[in-house]
DNA sequence: TTTATGCTTCGCTGGTCATCGAACTATTCA
DNA sequence: TGAATAGTTCGATGACCAGCGAAGCATAAA
């Protein structure tokens, strides 16, 4: 029989699949056309593609008229690639090139559904040189500074508390190789960063631009 | 160009190597004739998937007289490896089979370099119970009473403390879904039980076999 | 030196699967 | 209603690659 991790790692194995999760990563939806593109491929190969991850458990779909819509199952699928990335950056000559080249996705990009990039880890060291978040290594508390914070900048901690999903996680950040923010606090900053009008995404990739007012009003509001 | 994450998901993609590889996350360097039985295919197959293995940078040999020793490249690919085990466990009809067939695995095996399985979770959560964790959800910490425990049992704290590796740390149990100890001190104490013959490994799995007087042992010492 | 064991190289075979063209259904817009 | 767009199904093609038999090299034991 064949072995349930092998079944998983040869949906990540193909080319044009890890294109699409790679896009995925993005955090957004994407339709079954825009990932062909994605992945340079015809919409018909595109489609059998995309009902394997369906029925591997690595994708959602949701249908809205005649379009359809991809996204990752959940966060422990994107923790895992995301893992993977690191893995696979770390492993090809780790010292000559480090990151993604584009220099927009290297300055500010989104992990799934936080920030990450340059932008993302010097938020982060802000955020713990303020003492808001506490670093230990391998994990990172919300001091109660930070609670208090957070919570004046609107962010309702004890709402999320009760979610399985942890407050305040660190990330290890694929083009930096430090920690960034991830857990319920770096998504719901990306999300107020979005609905303010502070960053925009790019059409097709995980790079985000800021404005120029929203970068300044960002490093005001976060110390950096 | 192949994206890099491709290369590691066909890497593990192939049934025989995911056997192989599942066969080294016991931790233990095995021969390049041990892992071609284990995934039940002819020698010189198994040096093809081999080498492949070793350039792909997952594995690493040590040649030892007429043998080849291969293992795991570092902690980084035995994580990633048993994140996508328990993600494939979880995907697959979670519900209805829940971690592995064989008992014995159930009951104790070795997690790379640590414990795991229904007795490894025991010690998890005694330890917690006696006040020597603390488990803070997505976060294990190492309490002073703790740090006074384990260095009474003989742990040299100052000595590992220094290295990257976090002292303490969770795991997520494959077969349990619960927590059980990893980082240097679980690491620690599988290695202790063995020096002192309380847990003998089992010849061709991850499983681990507690001595009658040594589970007696192990439970008076961790408070079972 | 001979014999056994561990591992490797080479070349062939066969199965699997990604890919696309062609033809089809479903939905939206004019 | 017709035309455009989104997605699907089918079948044929082709490439890749795991697998093994045969033969070889390297090390160890007898």
């Amino acid at each position: 029989m064949r072995p349930e991790i092998a079944t998983l790692g040869s949906l990540i194995g193909d080319p044009s699949r890890a294109y699409m999760l790679t896009a995925l990563m993005g955090g957004k939806a994407l339709t079954a056309t825009e990932l062909a593109l994605e992945a340079d491929i015809t919409a018909q190969t595109a489609t059998r593609h995309l009902t394997q991850l369906v029925t591997g458990k690595l994708l959602t779909v949701r249908k809205q008229g005649r379009h359809k819509y991809f996204q990752l199952a959940n966060h422990q699928v994107a923790e895992v690639l995301e893992s993977l990335l690191t893995l696979s950056t770390q492993l090809t000559i780790p010292n000559i090139k480090t990151g993604p080249a584009d220099p927009a996705l290297k300055f500010a990009r989104v992990c799934y559904d936080h920030l990450a990039g340059e932008i993302g880890v010097q938020l982060y060291d802000s955020l713990v040189a303020q003492g808001l978040l506490l670093d230990q290594g391998e994990v990172t508390l919300l001091t109660d500074n930070g609670r208090r914070f957070f919570s004046e900048q609107g962010f309702n901690i004890d709402l999320q508390a009760r979610s399985k999903r942890p407050l305040c996680k660190s990330c290890l950040d694929w083009s930096e190789r430090t920690n960034h923010l991830a857990g319920s606090i770096g998504k719901w900053i990306l999300q107020d960063l979005f609905e303010k009008n502070v960053v925009t995404r790019r059409l097709d990739s995980r790079a985000v631009t800021f404005s120029d007012r929203g970068l300044k009003q960002f490093k005001a509001r976060y110390g950096l």
